[in-house]
DNA sequence: AACCCTGTTAACCCACTCTTAACCCTCGCC
DNA sequence: GGCGAGGGTTAAGAGTGGGTTAACAGGGTT
């Protein structure tokens, strides 16, 4: 769940903004001055900032230089009519992640949100497979609970069954995937497949790594869902 | 010295970003369509790369996605002539993280490339990770009540770190971040990895500075970070 | 000149990874 | 029934990556 603060201080355009968010699921608090905003995000957890550059008491830019002037990173968008482009220059200097100008189309805000709000908490890309997850960044499996400890090259080996599962993969294609032009001679494959498979069984039992004879390998869910 | 990748087929363009960047302190590698994009990126470190949506061989959509399947998560600005909202939205949905309109004035691309690319040039001053603190304009990094006594290069590789946290880093990234192109030959990074480490260790319980096996380290909060 | 601080290098060790070679089983075919 | 091929299972050895340590070189300071 994404959650985020808008300061604004034209209360029908926030109103509009945090229903809007709210169905897209991401959870927004409001405020609707500078000052007050500085109050949440100090006492709040937020995972971006929505500022309004026009407002009384403390404008968009000056809280947005407060807030990195007390090494707070978290990203900002800014919100103005004013399209010039000293203005956007002005909103990236005071440190500013992103510029929107009024009016927009709230599906574009909501797409930048999400784009901000998961930078900083570290998105990840991952492959997924029944209860299997693949972190790629981190090259590690993760299983419900535990993860799994996996090499490199067997990491790779799931990886590359993952992608095309559940279709099966050719020993050739694994081969070529893993180790590329100079590939081992011996039956090192056999043996990757082997512990790999184990540590498969012993975390799940939704996923299998079949045998297909003569062919290669297949990776697929237990229950029987075509995809 | 920002690092950044173009692709974009229109020459006349191409050479006119080209040039711009590079006034502005920003090197730039140019590629004229995907697949040689993809090449790039795979032997080389960006910071971000700036992809036209427009190609011939492989548009900039399926270039971005190739990458996020990659599990790669580096910046991507998206440039494109169409200005319809559903383009837009095609573009973040592929991975994209920001998104220019041409026409476009070259100051605002500059300073949206470079806060993709890391804030470098922007107001931060400080970092902050649990109850660690990276004074960027003092070069000290503070845990709690006492503050940590860092050699340049310890800082510069807590700073490296603590900026992508909790995503790994890899070794070459490092490297690169702290010697730029003239890396020592030796085995230099793990020795001060291992004096980061114990100092990290001494000072604090809530950081903690991973090796991510074949691939680099990671620093993170030890409370259960989500995701 | 003596000293400290920093960064690099080499050397060593441990753990782990990968490959290899062996042996096993099963199944189909002669 | 014998035999061979494809696949599964094991254990052992070489190689590698990372951690640890100490020595040393260069720059700056006193």
């Amino acid at each position: 769940m994404i959650n985020v603060l808008l300061v604004e201080d034209d209360i029908d355009l926030a109103t509009t903004i945090v229903d809007y968010l709210d169905i897209e699921d991401i959870s927004c608090d409001h405020a609707s001055n500078g000052v007050m905003g500085l109050n949440l995000i100090e006492n709040n957890q937020y995972q971006m900032i929505i500022l309004d550059i026009n407002m009384p008491k403390m404008d968009g830019l000056t809280l947005c230089k407060k807030l990195r002037e007390q090494g707070k990173n978290t990203p900002v968008l800014m919100l103005t009519a004013r399209d010039s482009l000293d203005n956007k220059l002005e909103g990236f200097a005071a440190g500013s992640d992103d510029y929107l100008v009024k009016p927009f189309a709230m599906k574009e805000l909501v797409a930048r949100v999400q784009v901000l709000a998961k930078r900083k908490s570290g998105e990840v890309k991952r492959l997924t497979l029944a209860n299997l997850q693949l972190d790629l960044t981190k090259h590690c499996a993760i299983v419900g609970e535990s993860t799994l400890k996996l090499s490199p090259i067997a990491f790779k080996l799931l990886e590359t069954l993952v992608r095309e599962a559940p279709q099966p993969v050719t020993r050739s294609v694994i081969m070529q995937a893993i180790w590329g032009e100079e590939q081992p001679d011996s039956n090192s494959l056999k043996v990757h497949i082997y512990h790999l498979r184990k540590q498969l069984e012993a975390a799940t039992q939704q996923v299998k790594l079949e045998t297909i004879p003569n062919i290669g390998f297949a990776i697929k869910t237990v229950q029987g869902d075509a995809q």
